[in-house]
DNA sequence: ATATCTGCAAAGACTTTGCAACCGC
DNA sequence: GCGGTTGCAAAGTCTTTGCAGATAT
């Protein structure tokens, strides 16, 4: 994790920008993160240990990070934004509970090169993709019918 | 699409609801659309020539043709969500160009076939899904280097 | 020293909700 | 007539922006 604090370090001095307490704190919080974070989230989880940084700092260093290439940011359709690692990127794709809201990572290659076939034969060329399964994960397929869910979980492993 | 319009009106009745001036010409308006509309898009059209039909009708109408599966609602990163048919919905995802905006739909069974194996191996029990590429179209790929603000670039080596 | 940053508050974009008047059934 | 519905305005989310004071280089 510490080359990727030096990859964001670089990216600011290239940039011209500063590397400021604030920022190392963030982007050390983010990469510290094993799945997808809001803003807010990430926000608490500085916010809890260090000297009164911003929601609005958070925001602008996640985009700082994005434009690094450090970081992504999803929409899984709840309306807002959660960023995760771009390194951790590699070949993966989500499965979202529609009930609980657990978000399960997969990868799959036969996907993928499928995926390359088809964009090529509409002329286009790929950047990335997005794959996202929604379903309804073991425990809530067993306990069908049970009010709402919107537990956030976020299951740290 | 006059079946669509019906099943909705049966939706709605079966519900308890009532099949109003408004919801008509809304949903009406929605059946005629060819691709992604956003609540805002679908109010223009039938303001236009609808008196004074309300924003917020059209959202809670939207609500409704969700709920009798007769709409989805996607997210495409931009912040806002995007409505399209339900029975458009057979077996396509899309691929949307990053420069222009371009929203191009694609079908393939291959793909549908592997989800279906992974989430089945997963434990999950798939309800529905989303794939979307993002890449440059024909014409994007052709005029590279021209963006409008959007080149976040630099990536770190 | 100075141009960039920060944090607060305020604004913005999109969507939902409260409420009095309204209209299907 | 009753109960759902509408449209306005207001509130609610999430995110961005303006600005004066603070800070990295």
């Amino acid at each position: 994790m510490k080359a990727k604090l030096l990859q964001f370090q670089q990216y600011l001095h290239r940039a011209g920008l500063k590397a400021t307490r604030q920022r190392e704190l963030i982007a050390r919080a983010f990469f510290a993160t094993t799945t997808h974070v809001s803003a807010e989230g990430l926000y608490r989880q500085v916010g809890g240990r260090n000297p009164r940084i911003g929601l609005v700092t958070v925001y602008r260093t996640l985009k700082l990070l994005k434009n690094a290439g450090l970081a992504h940011e999803r929409q899984f359709g709840d309306g807002r934004g959660l960023f995760e690692h771009a390194s951790s990127e590699r070949h993966h794709d989500h499965i979202i509970c529609t009930e609980c809201g657990k978000i399960t990572e997969f990868a799959s290659c036969e996907i993928e090169a499928l995926q390359e076939q088809i964009v090529r034969r509409l002329g286009f060329s790929i950047q990335y993709h997005k794959l996202e399964l929604y379903g309804l994960c073991r425990d809530c397929g067993a306990n069908v019918s049970r009010g709402p869910g919107k537990v956030s979980a976020i299951v740290a492993g």
